[in-house]
DNA sequence: ATTAATGTTCAGAA
DNA sequence: TTTCTGAACATTAA
């Protein structure tokens, strides 16, 4: 789940407490699960970073990274169920890493926690990360984009727009719950041609996804009914209170208020919408 | 007891 | 080239 909001807010919780820290080790928690997709493996890892200092804590898209002083960048994704954490973990059965620091501190240990074990840890040598997380493999962040980039993205594919918005290398950080939430506040059907936007639309859709995402950054994220998702310290976010049709279907919709929240399946993945106000 | 579904990404096929 | 499908994994609900 952590998309652009969920990620944005790991990094805004861990920064103040990891930023000028020094890594003493980094362990890899065994536990018998699958052990997690880490590169470089295992001691290299530990090596590379063992007294390395934090210079930054940012994000790109939707990855947790720490730039280190020797110019190397570690790269969390926590896919679907990763949470990056300084406090108390839901459980100790899923922890998968931790990077112990070399002062004690309030907070000792950064972990990396992870239900279903989908997500990764990578750190990249000096200059890698660009190669690797640049341009051509990303598109720029989501929040980033001006309503022109956003014209020029939607027009070259023909797929139905909320396909168009899952694809990264359109626009980095959006994910299957805001891109449904994004598109009901657009008032533009999920199955649209993305090429088939109407300029007016293009112009609420740049703002629909301002609006959504900074709004769900101020929330710290959506914690759903699994109730997975937690921010650094372990506390949910509040912003699945404001879901305007994600996993509401059978409501009333907000916009029109006569129209009944539906559920449609696009590329294996729920989208909900407003039939009635959400026009093809 | 199977089967389907869950927030993401990517390789490989169509 | 662009778009679609299934797999990676663990857990829960039907």
């Amino acid at each position: 789940m952590p998309e652009l909001p969920e990620v944005e807010t790991m990094v805004r919780g861990i920064r103040p407490h990891v930023e000028g820290r020094t890594i003493a080790s980094v362990r890899r928690c065994r536990c018998r699960l699958k052990p997690i997709a880490i590169h470089p493996s295992g001691a290299r890892l530990g090596r590379l970073l063992r007294g390395s200092v934090v210079n930054r804590v940012r994000r790109i898209a939707k990855r947790v990274v720490l730039e280190m002083g020797s110019g190397a960048a570690l790269a969390i994704e926590p896919r679907m169920t990763g949470l990056v954490l300084l406090g108390e973990p839901p459980n100790r059965e899923h922890l998968r890493l931790e990077w112990r620091f070399a002062d004690a501190g309030e907070y000792p240990s950064l972990w990396f926690w992870d239900r279903r074990g989908l997500g990764t840890v990578r750190l990249y040598l000096p200059g890698e990360i660009e190669r690797h997380l640049g341009p051509e493999r990303l598109g720029r962040d989501a929040l980033e984009m001006t309503r022109g980039e956003w014209a020029a993205k939607l027009s070259s594919t023909r797929r139905a727009v909320k396909v168009a918005l899952l694809d990264q290398r359109l626009a980095a950080g959006i994910g299957n719950l805001y891109a449904s939430e994004i598109l009901h506040l657009t008032r533009i059907h999920p199955e649209r041609p993305a090429d088939a936007l109407r300029p007016s639309e293009v112009t609420r859709l740049h703002a629909a996804v301002q609006a959504v995402l900074s709004d769900a950054i101020r929330y710290e994220g959506s914690t759903l009914g699994d109730g997975t998702y937690r921010n650094a310290l372990s506390r949910e976010g509040r912003y699945q209170n404001e879901h305007r049709v994600y996993m509401r279907c059978g409501s009333r919709c907000p916009t029109c208020r006569r129209g009944t929240i539906v559920r449609i399946v696009q590329a294996q993945r729920s989208t909900f919408f407003c039939p009635r106000c959400q026009r093809l």
